[in-house]
DNA sequence: ATATTTGTTAACCATTTGGTTAAACTTTAT
DNA sequence: ATAAAGTTTAACCAAATGGTTAACAAATAT
């Protein structure tokens, strides 16, 4: 009767299930009863609207790579300078990964298992191109507004310092021992500190 | 006695096949006939030597930590001076992945899979502790060495920059838009390019 | 030589798993 | 009201999968 009025519809349901059971437990790992489950609808339904575990997943796949990607294209296209998009970005980066610290490894371990997927990313969506940034990197060196970098190096440097920490957060909790609490609380120093330490690496 | 004169005895041969195999599936994706099918011998030999798919996966995933954690702990216990542990560290650990890249990624997602597991890996080994890493640190900010960052964070950077290429390989090839080969010649640059950034950053 | 232990294989087996079907129930259109 | 279309479920199913069994082969000990 009017069971729909508050009701989340079913898809949305299937959608927010399986992106917790795919990013903990991965393609392979995930089981089709267990989204089910965990959405409490009949294991039919996810048959009924993605037709297979394969659709389900890009559709969760895509959907988590979306919010990563346009972050890292605030690095390669925006008119900000490069000091400003370097704070920008780990802040920003670091704030919304406390709060999905699934998502990195999710895409990573998925992008790994599947190399051709990345192809596929590129030649369809208006993909984030290297080139204004190069052109950035380079004006700023010659400038000598920042010391000889390579702008591949640099943007490598940048990711590798912001996202390693979630993609890693087990191995490294284990080595400096600390629990998830003071774990957060390091990560949270980090979206200044990150930024601090590039920037005083590459200034002259 | 049990002196094989065989050329590679079969326990060796399933555990190199296995290696291959989980380290390119992660545990839930292998398949314990593929792994016999590449090891070239009948399935029913996997359970005789290794009882179960996750004995065998046990025995894989100690012999690929135990290549990667004495790495790290020569950061944290070694008697060479910051700058030189950076240095060797740097270019030791990236010299041996580029040989053996799938182990990172292997490694980090079945922590993330199952982070317990870190737990028992603390315990049992005589594992490193951050103990005399912060001491050094601390004593060179101190006698400034060094500028003022807390151990942790200059720690967490320096695995960071390290590992994180071998993790998002894929991801980043797509990004700066690179081929194997050339994605290779990239990281052989990081050798040094690593310690520079870092010591560049940390130096007063 | 022969008994015994160790290594290896093909044939099975029980369970799990992704996926299908057909019927029932709801909502919407006529 | 009634038909049509959309949604949901229980009951199935075939294939895949980890694991077992029992027989056979090779090495080792007596």
């Amino acid at each position: 009767m009017m069971t729909k009025t508050k009701d989340i519809s079913a898809e949305e349901k299937i959608l927010t299930a399986a992106r917790h059971v795919f990013e903990n437990k991965g393609m392979s790992g995930a089981r089709m009863q267990e989204i089910a489950d965990e959405a409490k609808i009949n294991k039919s339904l996810l048959h009924y609207y993605y037709r297979s575990k394969q659709k389900l997943f890009e559709a969760v796949f895509k959907t988590a790579f979306n919010k990563l990607a346009p972050q890292i294209n605030t690095i390669l296209n925006s008119d900000q300078n490069i000091c400003e998009k370097i704070r920008n970005f780990s802040k920003n980066y670091t704030t919304f990964m406390i709060k999905h610290p699934y998502l990195p490894n999710f895409i990573l371990q998925e992008l790994n298992r599947n190399p051709e997927f990345v192809k596929k990313l590129i030649s369809i969506k208006t993909f984030p191109s290297m080139e204004n940034f190069q052109n950035q990197i380079r004006e700023a060196v010659s400038e000598k507004k920042i010391r000889q970098i390579e702008a591949e190096q640099l943007f490598i440097n940048i990711l590798s310092l912001n996202i390693f920490p979630f993609v890693a957060a087990p191995l490294i909790k284990g080595f400096i021992n600390v629990n998830d609490k003071q774990y957060i609380s390091i990560l949270e120093t980090r979206k200044t500190e990150i930024a601090d330490f590039i920037i005083q690496s590459i200034k002259i």
